[in-house]
DNA sequence: GCCACGCGTGACAGTGACTGTCAAAGATGC
DNA sequence: GCATCTTTGACAGTCACTGTCACGCGTGGC
């Protein structure tokens, strides 16, 4: 059976299962039951509890460097770095993509537990990311800037999600709001 | 019996055990064994296996935020930061203080699950420090953009905390470094 | 000197995430 | 139809952490 498949089945009880009762309240065991597989089944196709819920950031994450990667070398960082966000951004421009962020967002922020990993997840994509970026235009920067410029550039992608947070049904103004931040904390010197 | 010295007596036990065998290698049992108490009493004394290692950072989060609120509300937001950063920087000029941290650091990165409490302890410092910013001067700056601002920050100095690991006897280049990164990264318009 | 009270402690049991092991069941190739 | 490879579930174990409870210890009143 498609290994793909039954991991889907998975994530889509343990969804509905964190939506009804919370994160923390949902045990394992919950969601093997309604999925009708035993636990240790759980654990063959989800590495973890909480990759069920992160695992979409990864993906976005691993995006968001394939992005990068085809970025010109020539273009400064942080320009670089927002059409990576892009990423972010363009599912966001339709009405059913924020709402399911928004879900899982409002999930991550309900357990400090999930809430530390997803910051992991987003500490090892910046690692990656600067790779990138240390790796595309050598000695035009050093690492620690680098690394400086990409967490930088992500506090303002991570503020601009937090913001949009209460349940809006309005326009999506995320991308502009994503854009002002960005502009108001963009560094002097960027253009190498 | 002083609740204090209990909790210090645990603490360094527990901080030669992972100095010994690492943290991931050394169990809550270990730790309450070589202390000569019962793992019942060891969670009396601390919350978590992590707190043992995080509430250093926790005090310094603590004494930011102070440093933070007694800074005058006209100085740029930028600045006032670079000055809570003192709470982290002023130690480092102390060999001793910087084997220490460099220690704990090490720890720190040496687990997963220790590194992301790490860093849900970092993000709940900014939000009080985000909130200090908002209070002092509110209507000057949105909310998000503080945030924002206060993540870039952030993020400079976790670089630099982060570059200057490699074991150096050499002199302490840390706020020369965190200096050079913030210049570096300083918003265009910080100047109210 | 004795008793009552309260606090600190340890023993025990339980939960919840996760892992290793193993044997039975199922699918697959020939 | 048989051998083989994979998938699965049952079971037991580890580790962090929590609730409960009774025992011991010192202090205060009498």
């Amino acid at each position: 059976m498609a290994r793909r498949a039954v991991h889907a089945e998975i994530t889509a009880v343990a969804e509905s299962l964190f939506r009804e009762q919370g994160y923390d309240a949902t045990t394992v065991d919950d969601i093997a039951e309604r999925a009708g597989i035993s636990q240790r089944t759980f654990f063959r196709y989800a590495r973890t509890k909480e990759d069920l819920v992160l695992g979409e950031y990864d993906r976005q994450g691993e995006h968001m460097v394939d992005v990068l990667r085809s970025r010109p070398a020539e273009e400064s960082p942080w320009t670089s770095l927002r059409h990576a966000f892009e990423v972010v951004v363009a599912p966001r421009r339709e009405q059913a993509n924020r709402a399911r962020a928004k879900l899982l967002h409002s999930i991550v922020e309900s357990s400090p537990a999930l809430r530390a990993a997803y910051l992991d997840r987003m500490e090892l994509i910046q690692r990656r990311l600067v790779d990138v970026l240390t790796d595309r235009a050598p000695d035009t920067e050093s690492r620690v800037v680098t690394r400086a410029l990409v967490g930088a550039a992500f506090a303002a992608l991570h503020a601009v999600m937090e913001a949009c947070d209460p349940d809006g049904e309005g326009p999506d103004t995320f991308a502009a709001d994503l854009d002002h931040v960005l502009a108001r904390l963009e560094p002097t010197g960027t253009q190498r």
